[in-house]
DNA sequence: TTTTATCCAACAACGTGTCGTATAATGTCG
DNA sequence: CGACATTATACGACACGTTGTTGGATAAAA
């Protein structure tokens, strides 16, 4: 095996034996000894590739948030300029999103969850935050704090919301719960209790 | 000084010098030998009234949680009862809420902060929740998945939008804050979007 | 063969949590 | 009221586990 090969499947069974772990446990009960023996490494080669385990947890961070910029910057746009001239938020304009969360939601449910990284909610909020002021016209509100005070109250409620919604995703479906969410964005929060 | 008396001081010396060092520092860094060394007493005491540094946070959290939940659950209900018949959120309405910001401000910042405690985070938004549930006119709708994703929605919205607003309060008066909250629920977010 | 880079065993230092013990406060009886 | 017994609070010392580092062995690349 070549040495880029090793060093890229080292860091991976580092990264994924730390994700096995931190599924049931908060980072500060999570070793490094306890990582290294999952991975099957020796702890000092650890420690070539991360400084300790909070360094391992934020490549994974930085890892998904990639993926998210991507889906959300550059997937989700095009397919949100597809439904031109209207702004259709149906299950296939948001096609971008079902699949990032069917991929990747574990990572969510459990970084935003009560054991997740609050610096990792915060990140993933800059990037709902950006998406949100790309899609002012004018450029100049996004330094309004009405505009700010707008993006932070949605980004936080479609966070806080798929957290609730994804544990019961077999028994609610996805598109269901789309329609919620959109109501909810389009509607507001009264008009959807009113209607239970 | 009597046992009692002793007891509490130490107690209460131990929480401030936790929160002292968790001002500038992540928990896992905040050893209990560094609490112990600002608190003034011996580590070994330290343990008799915590298990470790963690179950300091946690004493602090629920103490401040105590008393959000009278402020939200006593002070704020009586104070909307007393704007009948309609709901008025102007600042006299939700003087329960500047009175708790400005009293709490620092404890609410710092655990919701990039370096909080995300366990923190969902006590607060359960107790928002209870609150908006209380609002609720069938009790029946409580248990209702729906119901709690709205519930959620609204619960991480309203946070999230307050932790945006409440550093700029002194130049966004309450009151825009209040109608733009109330434009948001009653809304939603698009139409807010496009208005701004 | 030389060079480069990954991997590993062992070491010293530190923080942790738990002993047994000393000291001070409270209660009880002469 | 004062001396002794009881309780509970504070402390020093110990054994243990984790950490991060250093120098050397092994294998790939030049």
């Amino acid at each position: 095996m070549k040495h880029q090969e090793m060093r890229e499947a080292t860091s991976r069974a580092i990264m994924d034996a730390f994700w096995s772990l931190y599924r049931d446990l908060p980072v500060e009960k999570i070793t490094v000894k306890a990582i290294c023996e999952k991975a099957g490494c020796n702890r000092s080669t650890f420690y070539e590739y991360y400084t300790d385990s909070y360094s391992v947890l934020e490549a994974i961070e930085e890892e998904l948030l990639d993926y998210v910029r991507r889906k959300l910057t550059e997937e989700l746009p095009a397919s949100l300029a597809r439904s031109f001239p209207e702004i259709r938020l149906d299950a296939e304009t948001l096609a971008p999103l079902s699949d990032m969360y069917s991929k990747k939601g574990e990572y969510f449910s459990i970084l935003t969850g009560v054991k997740g990284d609050p610096y990792f909610q915060y990140k993933y909020k800059q990037t709902v935050k950006e998406l949100l002021t790309q899609m002012l016209d004018d450029p100049a509100k996004k330094f309004d704090l009405s505009a700010s005070i707008v993006a932070e109250f949605t980004a936080s409620a479609l966070i806080g919301a798929f957290n609730c919604w994804y544990p019961h995703r077999d028994e609610y479906p996805v598109e269901k719960y789309s329609m919620l969410l959109v109501s909810l964005l389009t509607n507001g929060v009264l008009p959807a209790i009113q209607k239970l």
